[in-house]
DNA sequence: CATATATAATAAGCGTGCTTACTATTCAAG
DNA sequence: CTTGAATAGTAAGCACGCTTATTATATATG
């Protein structure tokens, strides 16, 4: 029986947009002379680290549906970022694959990212920094397995001492 | 000189990202029914609360630009939820009101926001709440004054022992 | 008054996500 | 082999953010 609920966890959806909108824009502004998008350096990161991968594997990877990576890919592939080639075993599969260009802007874009975590985290100790992500991480996994709501379906859940 | 950077703040973007985009996802699937997105839910809390709000106004408050402040109230007057009206002081301002509709629906809608904030902390203990609020709040703060980084402008300030 | 500047709102067009529907290809069953 | 289901990718069209440019109105200044 919470007596007040001033800790403002009635922000939460608020607090969480403003971040996200805020930190995208800052690292576009960054990035923007290098031509590449958040999405697009986020596609990018998985591209480098599993070069040939299948589209429908980075759909999975970056939680967006196919038909997104496909216009992704479709930009991406414009602006000479990445590379599509036909898988010879499947011919329905088109394998991505980072160019030179890309391979050469990864290092200096996750050292953009990295100044846009600091500047975000101006004045955060270390330990409140470690509690941010975990919590963060425990959110990601609250809304992702079931799909449904979590908690009802504990309480529905026999005993649920386990 | 930190040892190893393993506590995970180079995954700071990518877990706002999905953490925002997971929550929005959810809250739409609730809110579905009642046809509010959750940018329309956003500018309906603020409408809420400041009745006859001028568009320009909700663009400061949303912190977006006025074109969106503008797209958004074509599609929240088609839908019903408010009312556009001409200020007689000055011509140029629409200011901006909630329908019988949206009244009745702010209750219903604020608490499937405070379901989706449950379901979303489950497990999280009250201390690591208040250290994610704060937290949170820090980023906005630091991400939103100055427009430019922070951090190099403190360098270029004298001592800065303050 | 006339002209210049500022402000409120909108228009046009783009990026990134979505849903729904389609084509091409693969694979399983008969 | 043929039929039918599943899978990979794309097309069309929408929501919501943006930038840039335009219109209408207000306001400041000569």
């Amino acid at each position: 029986m919470p007596l007040m609920v001033s800790d403002g966890i009635d922000r939460l959806g608020f607090l969480i947009h403003d971040v996200q909108r805020l930190m995208r824009k800052r690292f576009e502004a960054r990035a923007s002379g290098l031509g590449l998008s958040s999405a697009q350096w986020r596609l990018l990161v998985r591209v480098a680290k599993e070069a040939g991968v299948a589209q429908a594997r980075l759909a999975e990877l970056l939680e967006i549906e196919p038909i997104s990576v496909s216009r992704l890919v479709d930009r991406m592939e414009e602006g000479g970022w990445i590379e599509r080639r036909q898988d010879a075993a499947d011919r329905r599969v088109r394998m991505i694959f980072p160019t030179e260009k890309a391979n050469a802007a990864y290092a200096e874009v996750k050292s953009l990212a990295g100044e846009v975590y600091e500047e975000s985290l101006a004045g955060v100790s270390p330990a409140d920094r470690r509690v941010l992500i975990r919590t963060l991480d425990t959110i990601v996994q609250n809304l992702t397995d079931g799909e449904a709501s979590s908690l009802e379906k504990m309480k529905n859940k026999e005993g649920a001492a386990a």
